[in-house]
DNA sequence: ACCGTGACCAGCC
DNA sequence: CGGCTGGCCACGG
């Protein structure tokens, strides 16, 4: 119980079942602290446990995937999604989203709900 | 021991 | 309708 922020956030993205995908937002109110979405995404880069914790399944509000990603490559992370079972939406014609190629996570189906 | 910084989200003007 | 700021925690230099 005596663990921070941080380990809270791991454990409760270890949690996400396969084929599932869960907001920053959503692990923050999960780990206890709804307001703090900024650091989820901080904790993660901070210090994740290589090959432990699914980072790859947590994405934004939007659906949309984390810049910067490094598991072994930008769009390695949508082609782990998609061999997990989440499905992808084309992006819509006015909005295009840089660094996700635009495809989104459908959040309607694949959203990691208890 | 202090300050700055870092994968976000939602409210407000 | 759009852009900007605030909020929150831990860790590195």
């Amino acid at each position: 119980m005596s663990e921070t922020f941080n380990e809270q956030v791991y454990d409760v993205v270890r949690r996400i079942p396969r084929g599932r995908v869960a907001t920053y937002g959503q692990v923050a109110a999960l780990a206890g602290r709804p307001r703090a979405a900024r650091f989820v995404g901080f904790a993660l880069h901070a210090n994740p446990e290589p090959g432990v914790i699914p980072c790859h399944r947590v994405v934004f509000r939007d659906g949309s995937l984390a810049p910067g990603f490094a598991f072994g490559g930008p769009g390695e992370q949508r082609r782990l999604l998609e061999t997990e079972g989440v499905m992808f939406v084309p992006p819509d014609d006015d909005s295009v989203n840089a660094g996700a190629d635009g495809w989104r996570v459908d959040m309607a189906q694949c959203q990691w709900r208890e």
